[in-house]
DNA sequence: TGACTATTCAACTAATCAGTTGAATAGTAA
DNA sequence: TTACTATTCAACTGATTAGTTGAATAGTCA
């Protein structure tokens, strides 16, 4: 009996360290978040993250081995994607609990964001309490890709390398919140630092649309 | 900007990876699950998870560094725990996410559980129902450490390894109700089999304090 | 203080994993 | 079919990790 508990105990467990396995690499945790706004190519995937196509698909290989991800062929593309809704919110639980529990976190986001002169962001609570105002524009600084897959309502796309191009169609009186894919990437900082060296009145949103949607509120689809 | 921005991403990806790292081992997911019960000292959590007391604790210092544990010393021994509910939280979550995603899991349960011809568990809204009925005992048969710690309010303290001499003082008109750890703990498992071989109605509940727990349920401390 | 014990550290071996490179595969388009 | 391209596989190197053993440490108790 004890020989067989243990064995079975031995076993289960193995199977769920698969998941921590996975979960163990900076380089798919990245892939992970990045698939968290939609799914991608193997190509883009490697591009985003700075890898080499090779050892891109090999990570994604062993996210696909722990069913973190699913892939589907398209073409010459093969298309990876989270396969369901709890993949994405238990990201959010493992950065969380990182957040949280990982005090060089804050080190870390502190250090850089006053490298670049960086204003607090504004709350999820201020957003949407300003999302009617007629002096506010929301701005989804993202690839069009991500925002026609989902974007905060009434929000513009304008992808941040773009964005030095379309300055001439801001107004002046308008504030502008930008935001993007989440805390961790930097397209709505870049987004922000050029509209105020341009002279914008310009704040930023830090969270993406996987945390806003996890908080229950609705998401546009589409062109906008 | 290029370069600093991927320098910013490969440090807090890193940082988050940290969690993944100490998840990826089954053994400290064993130590984890153990500590959920509450705390306990390095020679303890090696025993039941059958590790010698230098791997376990080296084991312990990895989940340590990366925040999901911490320790207390108390005389001659030092007690392990988790931090906080959100470390418990998470390891629920990520069991939750293996065993709707790897089939593997469920095919072990099954084998292991057909094996030893176990029936279909109770479910919590049927504990619920009948917790108050006249003709139900609950038994949680853990360590008695465990049961006072936290367990199901008007549940009785009877660990498994002391059932076969308590058998005397239950009744055979009362429906037997065993719970222990969890799912992958077997003491309740042993302690069903047993009671039937003697002629008890006896089943089992499946979850454990922490499931119960985060359910938002009511949990009782003490001697009971 | 000194004897004692639980715990941790240090050093080592075997095993596993990350990342690179070049070739193979599988699918598309003509 | 053939040419073409995106993706994956295979083989390799260097780095990291698991687990073992024996010694050191830190605290307790008399």
């Amino acid at each position: 009996m004890f020989r067989q508990s243990r064995m079975f105990k031995d076993e289960i467990y193995k199977q769920f360290s698969r998941i921590g396995k996975a979960l163990a690499s900076p380089k798919r945790l990245e892939l992970l978040d990045l698939l968290s706004q939609g799914e991608r190519t193997v190509e883009k995937l490697a591009r985003e993250a700075s890898l080499s196509i090779a050892n891109c698909s090999k990570h994604l290989q062993l996210l696909r081995e722990a069913r973190l991800v699913e892939a589907r062929r398209e073409g010459l593309y093969v298309f990876y994607r989270l396969p369901d809704d709890a993949v994405g919110a238990f990201w959010l639980a493992l950065r969380r609990l990182g957040e949280e529990r990982l005090t060089e976190v804050e080190g870390i986001l502190k250090n850089y964001f006053q490298l670049h002169g960086e204003l607090k962001p504004i709350s999820r609570q201020e957003l949407i309490e300003r999302i009617g105002e007629k002096r506010v524009v929301v701005l989804d600084v993202r690839p069009v890709e991500e925002y026609t897959a989902g974007h905060v309502p009434s929000a513009v796309s304008v992808p941040v390398d773009k964005l030095q191009r379309r300055l001439s169609k801001l107004s002046r009186d308008q504030e502008i919140i930008a935001y993007c894919r989440g805390p961790y990437c930097l397209f709505a900082v870049r987004a922000v630092a050029l509209l105020r060296r341009r002279g914008f009145k310009a704040r930023r949103y830090q969270e993406g649309i996987p945390e806003w949607k996890a908080a229950g509120l609705p998401v546009a689809v589409g062109e906008g």
